[in-house]
RNA sequence: GGCUCGUUGGUCAAGCUGGUUAAGACGCAGCCCUCUCAAGGCUGAAUCAUGGGUUCGAGUCCCGUACGGGCUACCA
């Protein structure tokens, strides 16, 4: 291990909602701080006061929190370099910003917003003229004497290049003309982005900054600032984009239109945190000398590199989460399940006499969502329309003639069923097949449709029977055979 | 437009310093199992964007092209 531990953040801005590629960045990031034993700090980063949201912050703590991601410092649990949210550290920026302007890194600009808006083209696109760059002193102080509203920019150089290592990425480098003088501190007294984040990171100690990378042209004007200040650089993570598939094939930046895109949203869906978790960790990454796919978080910390992160966006599949979350569901055991969605089945009105615990065991192997267990099991919430077709079945030779005759013949054997548990039960069917002389699965196929209504059913007919009782089971067959008659 | 990053099957991806029958997973198809359907087991179809190089030999290295992403805000 090195001599420096691993000191990494997840710095969301409070907008009301996780979006799930901001999770995976509070993931990988958490990932890379745990596997070597390393800090996870989280900062809130609200200085756009115009996007503020009601409750935002409780969201992200939230979720981070259903998900296990514990970090070490943060707003609700304190630390040494609070305070946590950028709003409360405006003092610290202001100080920051004045330092930078005196060491001529920085300047004062006054240029109205509508002078500004003149130097962008119909596509918004058009950097600043640096028009402020160079004002005379006595201009500067008579506009500052005069409370003038002003931003802080940074000074870029004209000339030479910029260079900076990325983890993922590599070597990048840029020509400092490039480079837009960009605003650190608004006129409202807040920091920007571009600014606070430096600030805070250098303060806080984070030398791994994770993120998305979408920040990688932008890196260099942050590196300058480091240098500037003299501070020592941090590691950089870029991570790969997630994106979503458009209905004509392309790929653009997951978002709503992709389906939920929100944590919040996926588990009111009837995803598992942890399923979720997984599967975001395979999005951009992969583990080494492995073709596992199941981890548990403590498991991923342990096996998560950064040189396993790969460089090329990826497009988030809604499928192979339901594979994942399946997997979780299967992994529950029985009582577990149950517990998960009994409120479920509650809500759509399971029935009092249904043995609920039994019908959960038929259906968690057969659902890939927590709200998938309510529709599955429809038939047994209430009576189905009675379908006369699908007596009929070409594998099993079935008819509903032949139905009618084969419920006739079980209905009564029935009654004399020694206990109303699926072993008895089936071995009931099976010697009333025998004495039909028709085969067992005919026979199997008439008493589930009868009672299910449904020809794809979780479980079998003698399973079905038991969960919905004998009462309900018996009184569902002469309705059947009622409307056979008929 | 400028700058910048990327490109292995439909999707996630392994393939690190050039020689592989180019892993594995999801999905899809088929078979087995089976009281329907799942689950489970087995099998299969499907990929190195493209054109030039370098080399005995390139998915792996170099250049161009195309396509896609991102940035170019007093948003992060």
């Amino acid at each position: 291990m090195s001599d420096t531990m691993v000191v990494t953040r997840f710095a969301p801005s409070p907008t009301g909602f996780m979006h799930v590629g901001n999770l995976r960045t509070a993931l990988y990031s958490y990932l890379i701080a745990k596997h070597s034993g390393g800090k996870f700090i989280l900062r809130i980063e609200d200085t756009d006061q115009e996007r503020f949201v009601e409750g935002a912050t409780e969201v992200i703590l939230n979720t981070l929190r259903m998900t296990g991601l514990q970090y070490d410092e943060g707003p609700d649990v304190g630390g040494p370099n609070g305070p946590y949210i950028q709003s409360q550290r405006k003092e610290i920026y202001q100080k920051y910003a004045k330092w930078l302007v005196d060491h001529d890194y920085a300047y004062y600009c006054f240029c109205s917003e509508e002078r500004l808006r003149s130097l962008h083209d119909e596509n918004g696109i058009g950097g600043y003229d640096r028009h402020c760059r160079n004002l005379p002193k006595e201009e500067i102080e008579a506009h500052l004497k005069n409370g003038d509203p002003y931003v802080i920019r940074q000074k870029m150089p004209l000339t030479g290049t910029t260079t900076y290592f990325d983890e993922v990425y590599g070597e990048q480098s840029v020509e400092n003309k490039e480079l837009q003088d960009q605003i650190l501190m608004k006129a409202d007294g807040y920091p920007t982005y571009n600014f606070a984040h430096i600030v805070d990171d250098h303060l806080m100690g984070v030398n791994y900054v994770v993120r998305g990378n979408e920040y990688i042209t932008s890196t260099p004007k942050y590196v300058l600032l480091y240098d500037a200040f003299g501070w020592e650089r941090p590691h950089y993570v870029h991570l790969p984009l997630l994106c979503g598939k458009n209905p004509d094939g392309s790929v653009s930046k997951l978002s709503k239109r992709h389906g939920a895109v929100s944590f919040e949203e996926l588990v009111k869906q009837g995803y598992l945190p942890d399923a979720i978790v997984n599967y975001l960790a395979f999005l951009g990454w992969a583990p080494k000398d492995s073709t596992q796919e199941i981890f548990s978080l403590e498991e991923l910390v342990k096996v998560f590199t950064i040189d396993g992160i790969g460089k090329s966006n990826a497009v988030f599949d809604y499928e192979k989460l339901k594979w994942f979350n399946a997997e979780y569901l299967k992994k529950l055991n029985p009582e577990d399940f149950f517990e998960r969605i009994r409120p479920i089945w509650a809500a759509a009105g399971m029935p009092a006499y249904v043995n609920q615990k039994k019908l959960a065991g038929l259906v968690q192997s057969r659902v890939s969502t927590l709200n998938e267990s309510a529709d599955i099991v429809d038939f047994v919430l209430s009576r189905l329309p009675y379908d006369a077709e699908l007596y009929t079945n070409k594998k099993n030779k079935t008819t509903p003639e032949l139905c009618l005759q084969i419920l006739k013949t079980v209905r009564p054997a029935l009654d004399a069923a020694p206990a109303w548990e699926n072993d008895a039960l089936f071995e009931l069917l099976q010697q009333t097949a025998a004495d039909l002389g028709v085969k067992k699965n005919a026979v199997m196929w008439a008493v589930r449709i009868a009672i299910a209504r449904k020809a794809v059913t979780p479980g079998g007919a003698t399973e079905l029977m038991e969960v919905l009782g004998r009462e309900e089971s018996l009184s569902r067959m002469d309705q059947a055979i009622r409307e056979l008659e008929a």
